[in-house]
DNA sequence: CGCGAACGATACGGTAGCGTAACGAAATCG
DNA sequence: CGATTTCGTTACGCTACCGTATCGTTCGCG
């Protein structure tokens, strides 16, 4: 069942919830950081570093970066994979869950405002 | 008439958008300078930068840095207020509407290839 | 083994945004 | 008028992200 919007309340949309998001407090996700973690909670499992440089078309350090600054907000975690110990697989975690399941909420409740 | 969204589709789509405008190309604005674009272009005129700081919750240089990016990119431009000279009237620009509606087109497709 | 490839992290110089504070120009008010 | 307020901009020091290049570790293969 697709989502149908007009262009109308597809930019009121995003009006709504970034309106909201900058309004909130500083504590914004770059685009990219964003993109990495719904990458991560939104896709089957096991996601490496090189794999999510892949799949978003950026270089490693970049993925490396975003891990750090989410890692230290508590958003994922990073755990050595002991089968080819050079890999290492990002972890879920409780509170990226609930970061997303905010972010979730946010937009549900903007579209339900949303005219036309 | 609302946009009724499952948390499972608002997230996709939020995913699918973000990953979209990652992959492409690195002309990324920042949050704030989305929620300031789509501020614009989207309540009616006219806009000033106090205007636009009050609303966003931010301060002024803020707004005044984003206008000079944005304005470099001819996504957005400044006038003079000639019936009060210290304001600045924020103009859109064909650039600007162009790029909104880049992004428009693109919810809207993300939107119907969203599944349940 | 030893050598090259793969993976993630780090170093480095550069750029852009931030918050606070101060500034110049213009309007308002006594 | 002169003093004060309002508006947008600029200055300053700081932080965070970027891209390129390189590093250390680990695996795979001859």
């Amino acid at each position: 069942m697709p989502v149908d919007l007009t262009p109308s309340q597809a930019l009121g949309l995003w009006h709504a919830v970034t309106l909201q998001q900058v309004q909130g407090d500083g504590r914004d996700l770059t685009l990219r950081q964003l993109a990495i973690l719904l990458e991560i909670y939104l896709v089957p499992p096991p996601h490496t570093v090189r794999g999510l440089a892949a799949k978003l078309g950026v270089t490693k350090p970049v993925i490396t970066r975003a891990l750090d600054t989410m890692g230290e907000l508590g958003l994922v975690t990073r755990v050595r994979d002991e089968r080819d110990r050079r890999n290492v697989i990002i972890k879920r975690t409780v509170d990226g869950a609930l970061y997303l399941e905010r972010l979730g909420d946010l937009i549900i409740a903007k579209g339900r405002a949303q005219p036309l």
